[in-house]
Order: structure tokens, then C-alpha cells, then sequence
DNA sequence: CGGGAATATGAACTTCGCGGTATATACTCC
DNA sequence: GGAGTATATACCGCGAAGTTCATATTCCCG
């Protein structure tokens, strides 16, 4: 699956930011978001599979952790657009700035 | 639908990509990308739904513009992840500069 | 060694979105 | 008003992915 896609699932988003504060077990995330182990395990082995995250063995344990490739991905497709919305922001303030009660003429800032 | 789910489709994502650049009618997207006008127009549809894009009408043509609200929620989403991935980026820093042949003994730079 | 905890894997079922084909709507120009 | 262009919509079929339930695997410990 492609990195997009992966974060196209709500319980996978939820888990990645989870992960983002530090790392966890898979028995800590079921019981922090409440969700079914077996679906837990499932949707780790996409992450993992697409570099979301890695796992190391702590006895039966499987602690996991974030890896930042993929999301870097994601944030360099989205790089181009920030041009645009920023400008899109800045074109809304001086609008607002015009529309701003014109009987005060002395401008602040 | 939802933000994350929009994008996760690689054919709107490069509508969007297109957009980006200046607004559109449905037929040059059409062409421009070598995809079929009823595929273009579902997307479009789509995009439109989510607000990712708005059209204007000139005569019979439908202009396509970005917008650029659902793309700064996506942004938001990623904002906590950064500060990760700049750390790990240091940390691979610093470790490829202990890693660097220790034959030579002045650094550069 | 046997039982229990932690995690992974497999199978069946269901939902959903995409692509394609066919068709409808809307506008322009003669 | 009829032909042609531009775009949208409806319907269908298929495959991909998510959920649940059952079971397998691995490890710990008394």
C-alpha cells in the first residue's frame, strides 16, 4: 500500500500520533485507544510493512516506534500548496483590511 | 468523504497538483493528463465535495480553482510529526559524522 | 513441563470506491 | 431549432481493505 493510503485510516492516524509522544506496546495501544488487539496487530503490520514504524522485541513484547520517511513524504508533496494557501491567507487580510471601518483612517501596525 | 481519504486517490492528488500551478478547465485537465472526461469529472466532483476545489462557470467550460482549506487541515495533522523527524534527522547527523573516516582528524567545515 | 500472557495470522463476510459504458443536461452558433 | 461541444450523472461489476472470530506462535514463570 502506498503511504497515502495508509494514512487514509482513521485508527492508523489515531495510533501514529500516539506513537508520535513516544514509544509504545502493542498491549498499551489496544488498551489507550480502546481498540480490539487483533485489529491493533493488523493495522501495525501495514505501518510497519509501509515504514510507518518498527517494532523491537522486549521478550513477548513488541514495542513500536515511529520512523519519519514516510511522513516526510507526505509533507513534500504537500510543500508546493503552502506557497498557495499562504497567499490565499494574505490576500484575505488585505481584504479584510479594506473591508476594515474606513471612518478610522490612521492605520494600526 | 474525508481530507485523508481524498488525497489517498494518486489521480486527484495529481488533478490537484495541477491546480496548483493555475486554475483549470475540466477538458484541459482532461487532456493534459490523458484521462477519460467522465473519470476527470467524478474526481472533480468529488473534490468539489470536500472542498478541495471550486468551480466557476464561463459558458459551457467549468473552471477549476484549488482551495485551500482542506489541504491546511492535512498540514495541521503533520504539524506534530515535524519536530520528530528533524530530531531523528540531527541524530542520523550526528551519527554519520562519528561514523566519518577518523583517519583524518580535522573536521570540516 | 504446563499454563497463561502478549502478539500475530488466517478465513469469512461486508462495505466502499474506482473504472467503464451509456446517457442526460447545458450552452453556442448558424 | 438543430448540430456540435463541454460537462455531469446513473448504473454496474469488481477488487481492495477493514472488522470480527478463531487459532497459532512465542515467551515467561512457578
Amino acid at each position: 500500500m502506498e503511504s497515502f493510503a495508509i494514512i487514509a485510516e482513521p485508527n492508523r492516524r489515531t495510533i501514529l500520533s500516539l506513537l508520535a509522544s513516544s514509544e509504545r506496546s502493542v498491549g498499551e495501544i489496544e488498551r489507550q485507544l480502546r481498540m480490539p488487539q487483533t485489529s491493533v496487530s493488523k493495522h501495525l503490520r501495514v505501518l510497519r510493512e509501509a515504514g510507518f514504524v518498527e517494532a523491537r522485541v522486549e521478550a513477548q513484547r513488541r514495542v513500536y516506534r515511529l520512523r519519519p520517511e514516510p511522513l516526510m513524504e507526505v509533507d513534500a508533496w504537500l510543500a508546493p500548496f503552502r506557497r498557495f494557501w499562504t497567499a490565499h491567507v494574505d490576500a484575505l487580510e488585505r481584504h479584510l483590511d479594506r473591508m476594515e471601518q474606513p471612518s478610522r483612517k490612521g492605520k494600526k501596525r
